[in-house]
DNA sequence: AGTGTCGGTTAAACCGTTTCAAGACGAAAG
DNA sequence: CTTTCGTCTTGAAACGGTTTAACCGACACT
């Protein structure tokens, strides 16, 4: 059951505050103080604490602190897949921004199950956990508001929420669609094919919105855009949408991709068939991965500031944590960024 | 400073313990006594208590009780990079082990910095964590020692430790170059050549070793594997080994490269110099990262255990923590696996 | 009836902090 | 010489649990 019965008692008694008060010959409260509100106690008594703490090479156990405190230093980090480097990228984001005031993050990896999510919550609120940062799977669930209920603070990560219910920060993959597209029309493309992931993932469903208002925006009709559905979002999976486009009956000048794995699957069939990129058919990513950038011709691609979404949803949360019930939900949406490269350099420049 | 100053106080007060008890007609004695040792109450007095449980939805404050009993149900995971697809593996493993005993494992992203990790040490270290799951950056730093010698238990990931002073997990990279060589050589290939990264790095220098083994075991000599060393470990890098290798006196039979992304990239170069792969020249890359199944021509790829090795980890440290000072220091290496693809399917066979 | 003993329960001490009402001291004001 | 402040400091009460020694019946055995 649990392995922690009993530690081989090998435990060395830790100093205490007691201990320091004791040697430095002040009481307990003083040093507290010193450590918690060093602008009331006087000068000297400080230093001499201080002195001490150093000597005895003095922790605070935080744990104790926020127990009677009814602070929390310590708030919960849920995500479907810590591997996805999406969510890598965020981790690595909130961590940062957590670890500037000191405050621990747990990670909790739901590996897409929702049984696990709610395994995760329930672990984090034991620790009594300020406040979470999720990527809910499916619909929102309902937990989160007991949870909100219980106290806690919840901000969702790339997910909008109804309602505003909570703070959510995310990025506009509408914008990012339009963008790609607005690109990809701006040399005079006018046949374009977008391949896409299934429309039942969100960022997908929303990419595809973007690329229709660009579409609008231009004065074209949606018809110039041939969508090519894929059922899983690979490089594999690219390919065979790269073989379906060869087969139309007029290949396009650009293509639109709303995942950098399938640009490169796509540009990998049409070079092979013998088709020029960007010379015959322009091509543009998403995501702007590593590999993007060391594809066989370097790859255009819409770039998401994954590190920049971690932390300031992290600070958001912190915020919220801090401000208490005078907090206005925010609902913040980052801005997508194109990084241009050889893919869509100079279409039907020939 | 603190941003935890003041919540704007909607803290509704949680139930605990003795408002169960209470309500329930038990001590509190009986009502902890239900949570930790339910075999110790008596059937009827348990069920009452449970659902009382149930019925205020109460949740148990972990960290008052660890305070209490001295245990901790945390532990730090410290990585130099969860971006970094190995230790974002890495870390779902430690996590998955670490939730099936309700453990929270709080992130550490050292960002490659002494200073950051030495940062997070003392945070773990004030949080009270029961052990930390480490790849130290470096020398393994004497802080570590320090951190054993108050009472927290240390375990390293792939990173062997000398003198046994702490447990390690790590996969045998010597073991790993060994396979790829040997893989190289039975088909009959006699030039070889080494793709490799920076001999100072660690595993660079292993998997050379374990190349050298191989040959030595084959009884052929040294001279029959010429060394390209690179700067980086990058597909761009790749690419100018590959422009290297072609302008040596000979072409070799086959190439062993030390990391997915240099294969990638040796093998770009060599295509499109028209040499063929596997015909002319067979790869094989190490890491087996997504990417190599999906190459141009899917890359035979020496692949370790990542995720095990993270469970592994996490399973020996919480072993560790169980057992206390009767623990016996393990070094566990784990063998690297070869996942054999087109790349080097049929060396020379034209 | 006296004595173990055993399953079940309890009251109180304790873990390492923060918090807060109250005290001590000296200096400025009356 | 009192008062009145203001600055520092203190002691004890929390915080929400766990732990332990003691207690209490009831039942079995001499």
């Amino acid at each position: 059951m649990n392995r922690f019965k009993d530690g081989g008692g090998d435990e060395r008694k830790l100093t205490g505050i007691r201990e320091v008060a004791r040697i430095a010959g002040v009481s307990v409260g003083t040093v507290s103080n010193v450590l918690n509100r060093p602008d009331v106690v006087a000068e000297a008594t400080r230093q001499r604490v201080h002195a001490v703490i150093e000597q005895l090479e003095f922790v605070p156990n935080r744990g104790a602190a926020d127990l009677r405190s009814g602070r929390s230093r310590m708030i919960g980090l849920v995500v479907p897949d810590i591997t996805n480097p999406f969510f890598a990228e965020v981790a690595r984001g909130a961590v940062n921004a957590a670890n500037e005031d000191n405050i621990a993050v747990v990670l909790c990896n739901s590996d897409h199950a929702a049984s696990q999510e709610d395994r995760y919550l329930d672990v984090l609120e034991q620790h009594r956990v300020a406040g979470v940062l999720i990527n809910p799977l499916g619909k929102v669930p309902s937990r989160l508001e007991s949870l909100r209920d219980r106290g806690l603070k919840v901000v969702c990560v790339d997910r909008s929420v109804r309602k505003s219910a909570y703070c959510s920060v995310s990025v506009d993959d509408v914008r990012g669609g339009e963008i790609a597209v607005e690109h990809l029309l701006a040399p005079g493309a006018r046949r374009l094919v977008l391949v896409n992931g299934p429309a039942s993932l969100r960022p997908c469903a929303d990419r595809r919105r973007g690329a229709w208002r660009a579409l609008d925006k231009a004065g074209l009709s949606r018809d110039s855009l041939t969508e090519v559905v894929c059922r899983s979002m690979t490089i594999r999976a690219g390919v065979e949408a790269g073989a379906r486009m060869l087969q139309l009956p007029e290949l396009p000048d650009a293509v639109f991709c709303t995942n950098d794995l399938l640009a490169i699957g796509v540009m990998r069939a049409l070079v092979n068939a013998g088709v020029g990129v960007p010379g015959d058919v322009a091509i543009v990513g998403y995501d702007d991965i590593d590999l993007a950038a060391d594809a066989a011709v370097p790859l255009t691609s819409v770039s998401q500031p994954k590190f920049a979404l971690g932390r300031k949803a992290m600070q958001l949360l912190l915020a919220e944590i801090a401000e208490g019930s005078s907090h206005e939900h925010e609902r913040i949406a980052f801005q997508p960024d194109l990084t241009v490269r050889d893919s869509s350099a100079a279409p039907k420049a020939g």
